[in-house]
DNA sequence: GAAATAGTGTCTCTTAGACATTATCTT
DNA sequence: AAGATAATGTCTAAGAGACACTATTTC
């Protein structure tokens, strides 16, 4: 009924690093398009998937060794067209981290490159990016989503920074503060404080109940 | 590589009559679940198909003879429990036609049945009908989703009647019409006016080039 | 005390919301 | 003129934006 009919997931992992949004690459080890820096991405196991989501989770473990506390369906890219291979569905994903996260890459098994600079990516994965990015940024806007670029703790100007970088506006930190509370999705942590070279700061952390949390309005 | 992998396209066809929002549902021609009410879908023809969005148009057209002016994709459904047939993928659209499109039925191909009294669905077609719903509430709050719903020529009334619809709160008609002209999605449409037994009332259209217009705020 | 960052207060201007008023048609 | 719907105007209160100010640390 289906002759031949590849069905992938990729997945695009942002990060903030430098104060810059970036993506994960890994080289591509089979054709086609060998050696090149591509998303990852594989096929789905029938066997071993629950669902897209858990074959996301493991292509992305097995690929790169990485596990996200936040990984979401995008957009499925089909068509006759964008794989060599013949007709094709990329079930396509996008995930956030910290940057701590990466760190652990002892065997360099992937590249992290700016949005803003992407090499020439192979199949429709420059689309694939371009989606995910435009999907973090609407979404941003008025959500808790940044905060997941964010380690456990963070400060209240770090929070601000960070929606900053993502939206690409600057916010004003008085107005930003006082929304906090009516968006109700930061809680305060008891004694824990930042201590640097000048005024501590209070940490904060992501309300476990609202890891997504959509707001009426702007942050 | 992937043996037995299913992969089709649905469709969530939504209208707004008698004041409700109604969704067009066909009975299946052949198993599983023959003859039961389920929403339109069918496989993806590798070879006729350019995309997701194209196998969606010609399912559409093809098991109830409709087409419908606007088409999006929702969600990719995936996973072994959703099929007995094995491990599938639906590729979900959603479309919004004006409740005339629907009265060139003679063949009586589908019903019309409303969004909050659906019989029981087979495969996972009542998620798949929630999640629609909820994608076209949350998008018409800050966009001109809803004007499909539309006739091409409408009056503000109507207008602001089938947002109060869809969003399911009512909206101030000052408010309503200062507004529109700052989203300017719509325009008066010159010497177009409704007659009727009261004062009649200039009539308005979708601007083209604003057929999916999002906005900052909500309407 | 200077420098730097954390955190709060105040003023203004925009705008949503509620509601009143005017306008134009039919019977 | 009455009744109904279309369309606009006015007042108020809430909130965003701009910016000043205070607080707490290190050096």
């Amino acid at each position: 009924m289906n002759p031949t009919l590849i069905v992938t997931v990729d997945i695009v992992l942002f990060t903030l690093s430098g104060m810059r949004l970036k993506t994960v690459l890994t080289r591509r080890e089979r054709d086609p398009f060998a050696k090149r820096l591509a998303l990852p991405g594989g096929y789905i196991h029938a066997d071993d998937d629950h669902d897209a989501l858990a074959a996301a989770e493991r292509v992305l473990r097995s690929k790169t060794g990485l596990v996200s506390p936040y990984l979401e369906q995008l957009y499925t890219f089909t068509g006759g067209v964008r794989d060599p291979r013949g007709w094709s569905a990329s079930i396509a994903h996008y995930a956030l981290v910290h940057e701590s996260v990466l760190i652990s890459d002892a065997e360099h098994r992937f590249e992290l490159v700016e949005v803003d600079a992407l090499p020439e990516l192979p199949f429709d994965h420059a689309a694939i990016v371009a989606h995910a990015v435009k999907r973090l940024r609407d979404k941003s806007a008025y959500s808790s989503l940044p905060c997941h670029l964010l380690p456990p703790l963070f400060t209240l100007t770090e929070l601000q920074q960070t929606y900053e970088q993502i939206l690409g506006t600057p916010l004003d930190k008085s107005v930003f503060r006082r929304k906090l509370p009516e968006l109700d999705f930061v809680e305060a942590v008891p004694d824990a404080i930042r201590q640097g070279k000048h005024r501590p700061a209070q940490l904060y952390r992501l309300r476990p109940d609202r890891r997504l949390a959509l707001f009426d309005k702007a942050v």
